[in-house]
DNA sequence: GAAATTATTGCATTATTTTGCATTTTTTTG
DNA sequence: CAAAAAAATGCAAAATAATGCAATAATTTC
């Protein structure tokens, strides 16, 4: 057997199992220890394969991972996320703010569900990219440091240019009378312009945020179409907000 | 079972449920607990996860991570990344292309150093988003799944507009007559803007790659400026380089 | 095609890594 | 404070890796 069918088992058992280990390989391709050894090491010096102790492992990992255990308050952003993905039909243009909420919705989206989606935030692109189906546009700016999104007026040229079926609205306050608010200066604006540009706008916010109002007005109530909470639809807290005509989810 | 593996296993298990306990562990995995505990250590001492008594929690950092062990040629990346960020001065305004060469290089870029980063790479602009003093201007676009790059009529319109100082060229390919070539059919093209916007192009290369063609044609040799490998700038392959005008670094 | 060169492989030896166990120390808990 | 649980420490056995070397196989060169 020449050295190259022997290393090209090895990469096809790599990319088989993840995983192959030096002695199993050595007694299935019938040669010493040291060859396979040396086999791993050049594979691996090639990149092919991480060579570990006692055999290698699969290269194929992911070169960012998300931390999910610094999402505060993710149970019930879950809950609202898996509520809003009923909302999305084949074939739709959808436009995502960032925040985590929204991020655990591009987690959470199906994936044999054909959509094309904007955004202007880097972690629910990269979320998304996983996604086979999903034809992302990411919105392009200056970067704002902190959340991981583009802000400025080319994110806000762009966005208005788009005509999109739903926009999904992570909010981080909501109330009667002050309607929806901002913490963020720049983000507001950027907020305002996606509304403009959606068919249906849809507020995502954990039931902790409801009644608050934040430093930067974007829209009065009436111009959202849906409110998704991890509330029952039926909670008394919510009944002001169907009564001022905005749908409850 | 490998310890990488077993590690792995745990990462998994502190990303999924935020906390471990060492004495599960050791039965899950079917190895002592002081096997646990040094594998505990280790993954801490990497800042992986926050070992406490009994077990490890995850740290609450960052929504994100990389994984530089899954980065190819790593400690050659890092020799070339270093000796590009002496090419960078004081104010100026930088273009980066994608690869994990550029991604090395943002993550070196000395913390007192002002800059204006153009880029269309996600990793990269996240990366630099640690930098207090760069303003990281993101180039959006259609999304690349498996680069996580922007690419598209978009990048090209901006870049075209923008007046570098310098642009860092991650390099598939390099070779004395076909010049510099590409993996990649659409990043091939936003390559060649990003060339012709830059007062100073600086290919950054491992040694792996040099006298080796891809399939698209970038630019010929005369068109670059500088070339940046891990070899030294004495060393007899690089000669022949030197001999057609590209300096050597 | 024969000689020379180079590459590959297995073996012996030595070094390193990994792991579990026994013992002691530290931390936690009531 | 005392008992229990966990961690640290030192140690030894086993597994794996690295190194030098010799034999063999493959390739190049004339």
């Amino acid at each position: 057997m020449l050295k190259e069918e022997r290393q090209n088992y090895i990469l096809d058992k790599v990319r088989e199992l993840n995983k192959v280990k030096s002695n199993e390989l050595a007694v299935e391709l019938n040669v010493s220890e040291d060859t396979i050894r040396r086999d791993l090491n050049q594979l691996s010096h090639n990149g092919l394969i991480l060579k570990v102790h006692g055999g290698a492992l699969s290269t194929h990992q992911k070169l960012y991972q998300f931390n999910e255990g610094s999402i505060f308050n993710r149970e019930n952003k879950i809950i609202v996320a898996k509520k809003a993905i009923s909302l999305l039909k084949e074939g739709q243009v959808v436009i995502m703010s960032g925040g985590t909420t929204n991020l655990e919705l591009s987690r959470l989206i199906p994936q044999n569900l054909k959509l094309t989606i904007y955004t202007y935030s880097l972690p629910i692109a990269i979320q998304l990219s996983e996604h086979p189906d999903i034809e992302v546009f990411l919105i392009g700016g200056k970067l704002h440091k902190k959340a991981l999104v583009s802000v400025g007026v080319n994110v806000i040229k762009i966005l208005s240019k788009i005509k999109a079926d739903i926009c999904f609205l992570g909010t981080s306050g909501i109330d009667l009378d002050e309607g929806i608010t901002e913490v963020g200066y720049e983000v507001s604006f950027v907020k305002r312009v996606m509304i403009a540009s959606s068919e249906n706008v849809v507020s995502l916010i954990t039931s902790d945020k409801l009644n608050t109002t934040q430093r930067y007005p974007i829209c009065d109530l009436n111009e959202i179409h849906k409110i998704v909470t991890d509330l029952d639809p039926d909670d008394p807290i919510l009944q002001a907000y169907l009564k001022k005509g905005v749908e409850v989810l």
